[in-house]
DNA sequence: TTGTAGGCGTTATCAC
DNA sequence: GTGATAACGCCTACAA
């Protein structure tokens, strides 16, 4: 009839003479279907270039097929690795990937992802760290119906609603190289309050106590991920009571502060005074000395995360639960000076 | 009736007691309507939280409520900023963001923008560069019926589909700066082919032209607007025929990989070799020396991007066209040295 | 200025 | 196994 426009299933039921709910099956791989017909009427969309229509679906399912990235500002690169892995998750599948930022500290964010899950129905979310430690957001998407999965690092969760790197080993194998090279002063500059700084620090708790080195409020500070925490950061634990001969950071942004806070005080960086990130950031690697640190799977993270949402029952809930973390020797590390 | 579920129309129609379409009327915001029902309906929208099912108009309209940033790759803080500022320009409506990469270097690239096209039916587009500046993806959209803006810096579509910088501008002022500390020999590291590149080398040529100071072939370098790239043309530019005193790049990490360059061949930056950069990433402030660099309006370009497409006829078709970059002056240029 | 009928393209229900 | 028929929630055309 119309000429224009794109088929619909209604040509296709025409065509293959079946109803639409035939093809309807066919299309969503009804199993009470007899094979005879399913290749007729998969011939018959072939032939003229059949698509279905994802808004049409949407209403009718009451669902998008859209994964949504929901995220409190975390870095830029962190964002854009996270968007990455979706994406690879997703690819060659009808799905498309929605970002969607919050305000992790304004007291009505779940009210807010309220309006944005009942708007935009997203088949499921991926929540990035920190705000992915809310466990009041999760509730809310199971109220809504709405798969989810947490980028976390530690078990907050079922196995299948969550992925997760092991922070904390990777980081104790870290302190454990600054050890091995000598350090004994070894500073930890930490994360704002959650989970996975908590897991960072219990791996440089882990890595002193086992090598019997005391540990000391002088040796730790906190940042909030910042570069401009780091700097400040840095400076506490330069001028503090006793001077490390190392510095763990909990992200790379913070790391560099500390290497521009030494910088400030006329040390020179390794010489003076070790440096260990962790994120692995492109940065990392472009600055001078290049920083030693510690590489986390975003991207495999967020890959899996998409991958449960979208397979759901069908794919194994351990998936992207135990991502490792791996320590990355770069310029940043040497043996501490004489003392 | 229906006690579960959200309010729909028909909700609202019935408490109402007006049709359907008056309420559709009413969200639409059509003139014809009598005050008196338009106050009446508005109330009862109020009254049982009445939102409209994105979904539902998708079908209706045959697009959603949705904007996509198709992207080939660019760097990640430049995509974050771009998200930013749209994000920044959809927010309190009810437009959503995807975010769509693409293989710029593809061949199928146009039919590949066209199957998101087809099947996302976004509201609009927002091309990033580089691929902005490709031409047949404007037809694509034109030949759809969908909206799109392109992020380029020089005029090559109606006023209605562009945002640019005036890039060229900002290179000039930069290179005068150059000019003006006293540096002759001054080399440029280029991006790759495509407009926006030739914008920056047109306001280096015209600097240099203007100061009577010759341009030779060994003072210009090609990068990829990777630091690898960067580190390259540096190391070319420095071991070349006649050593600049100082370097432009056309983008930060460019500018970082010559810096990077400068120390492999033990050259002091920014006492041996001045360095210019271009886009002021966060990066650029938290190197060492902290790199003067230009600061291109991202952020608003994309959020101007972002209200032409919802605006439609309604915004000034030049919003967003003649945003400009501005020189930051930091701590990587100083006098060249005395020769 | 307002209402009625019908369509957008798909899926769910429930007979056959 | 398969097919009418009715949702899903909104919008357009046309009539009143």
């Amino acid at each position: 009839m119309k000429a224009s426009g794109k088929p619909t299933i209604n040509d296709v039921a025409r065509i293959a003479k079946v109803s639409k709910k035939t093809v309807s099956r066919v299309i969503n791989k009804s199993p009470l279907l007899s094979e005879k017909t399913r290749i007729q009427v998969e011939k018959v969309i072939a032939d003229i270039g059949y698509v279905p229509n994802p808004q049409a679906r949407a209403l009718a399912l009451r669902r998008n097929f859209i994964i949504a990235a929901i995220h409190d500002n975390p870095n830029a690169q962190f964002l854009v690795n996270v968007q990455q892995g979706i994406l690879e998750g997703i690819a060659g599948t009808e799905f498309g990937l929605m970002v969607e930022p919050v305000d992790g500290s304004s007291p009505s964010i779940v009210e807010d992802i309220r309006g944005f899950l009942e708007r935009q129905r997203p088949y499921g979310v991926v929540f990035l760290p920190p705000i992915s430690e809310n466990d009041e957001l999760a509730e809310l998407c199971d109220s809504l119906g709405t798969r989810y999965v947490r980028m976390v690092s530690g078990e907050l969760d079922d196995p299948q609603h969550i992925v997760m790197s092991n922070d904390r080993e990777a980081v104790y194998e870290a302190v454990r190289h600054l050890i091995a090279v000598g350090h004994e002063k070894i500073g930890f500059i930490e994360g704002p309050e959650s989970l996975s700084p908590a897991e960072r620090r219990a791996g440089y708790e882990q890595a002193m106590t086992e090598a019997g080195l005391p540990i000391h409020d002088w040796m730790i500070a906190k940042g909030r991920y910042t570069f401009e925490s780091g700097v400040e950061a840095g400076l506490s634990l330069i001028d503090g009571k006793d001077r490390p001969t190392a510095i763990f950071a909990s992200n790379d942004e913070m790391a560099i502060g500390a290497v521009i806070a030494a910088r400030r005080r006329g040390i020179e960086i390794p010489r003076g005074l070790s440096i260990v990130g962790f994120d692995d950031t492109p940065l990392s690697s472009h600055i001078w000395p290049s920083l030693t640190t510690v590489r986390w799977p975003i991207v495999e993270m967020a890959k899996a995360a998409a991958t449960k949402i979208i397979g759901g029952e069908d794919v194994d809930p351990n998936l992207g639960v135990g991502l490792a973390s791996t320590f990355i020797e770069r310029g940043s590390v040497v043996a501490p000076p004489r003392s």
